[in-house]
DNA sequence: GCCATAACGAGAGCACTGCTCTTGCTTTTC
DNA sequence: GAAAAGCAAGAGCAGTGCTCTCGTTATGGC
């Protein structure tokens, strides 16, 4: 009918659709949702799913690519958010992200748990995971180029020469202590969070988590050098 | 026949021999392991093994207690090694937990990865599962007792008196401040190995990875205040 | 406007899963 | 030696991912 076609209008509804029930599923079930139930709930056969996504796989990797996009949103948002210093907007990023993961923890476990068996992350996800790392590696950046950030012993050893090919990425002249340490912080947050929600945390800290995260947090900030 | 019974017995090798089994389908197929594939392997009944394992959750956390023992194991025998200062003896246990965990990553997944959806850990991996985290903390409090780490600044907040209960597991006047950084290398360890292992670093820090471990674990130390 | 083509939804079916129940058999216990 | 308890096997149930076939419906070239 229309230019764009009917068929294709309706295509994308539907798979809107399906993604939006499969997200609601992965919020009590888990990443071994059924394909089936998803299809129950959206009230079409199993086998109809199919002309959607090729598999579960493929329903699973379009769920993973949108998590990634809203994480990576919230910590862009937070980051942007005018703040006192470099360190507090480190903060401000550190807590968005936290809080995003324990508003959902299925989909934090879907991007940063373990892979699900048999998975391989297509290259269409690549893209997006790197948006928090990229947001952070900013900040310090932006710290360094303003000269907030003392300088300190580089690194030596075949990692340190990796490091600068990253580095290399955001300008001629970034130390790749830096990016290290960017990378280091990142993986702290991540594994913070994870700590947290996969019940590492139990019988010690219960009450006052959001306290100890920033403890941490506070630690990798500073063991960046922000200011 | 015999005091300790003919039964018994077979029993106790039939429980073995399906977790043998059940372990080398783990490094495999991972977490969703089929019980009737493990049962076929073991030569009997899918229905038999229920006379073991009261359900696959069972039997899962049967693996999931004696991972948690094996890389206790490897952890408190790295930081019993002589070594020259407290630094290098937590540097040595990180080393060792990340080997035993890049040898075996299903299992490292199995117990620092995502939970298993509707499981529910049980009171008996409790206490494996601490033994790690309670090295590095012994770790930090001998070298605290040898007067080897310079005071600081105590955290205020209701997680600090959190951590002041746990520190009083180790003794009168064990600082907060020192268990918190424990705590905190605790996760940074588990989290550089998770990334590591989970895809994380790809694209990034591809060659030398054990030397960019020591690098985020020489921070770590760095934060305790290990000499 | 017609019509071949492609996309689509539904149903049946395959091989697999965790788990239960029943049915015989063997070991232990009294 | 008999009763009781432990054990292995098979059938069966409800569920899974995925494939194939078969009518139906919208699309694009003529």
């Amino acid at each position: 009918m229309s230019a764009a076609g009917v068929r294709a209008r309706v295509r994308a509804e539907m798979t809107e659709e399906i993604k939006t029930v499969a997200r609601r599923h992965l919020a009590t079930d888990g990443a071994n949702l059924s394909l089936r139930a998803v299809a129950r709930d959206v009230g079409m056969a199993s086998s109809a799913v199919y002309r959607y996504f090729a598999s579960r796989d493929d329903l699973l990797t379009a769920l993973i690519i949108e998590a990634y996009d809203a994480v990576g949103d919230t910590a862009e948002a937070a980051a942007d958010q005018p703040a006192g210093g470099d360190a507090d907007r480190f903060l401000a990023l550190a807590h968005a992200v936290r809080e995003w993961a324990l508003a959902d923890p299925h989909q934090w476990a879907l991007i940063y748990g373990s892979p699900v068996p048999g998975y391989q992350a297509p290259q269409d996800t690549i893209g997006p995971a790197t948006r928090v790392i990229f947001k952070i590696a900013a900040i310090v950046e932006a710290a360094y180029r303003a000269g907030q950030i003392a300088p300190g012993p580089e690194p030596t050893g075949r990692y340190a020469e990796e490091l600068a090919a990253v580095a290399a990425q955001f300008g001629p002249d970034v130390p790749p202590r830096l990016i290290g340490a960017a990378l280091s912080a990142y993986f702290q947050l991540i594994g913070a969070i994870s700590a947290e929600l996969f019940g590492q945390l139990n019988n010690s800290v219960d009450e006052d988590r959001r306290g100890f995260f920033e403890f941490q947090m506070r630690g990798a900030a500073a063991f960046i050098g922000l200011p």
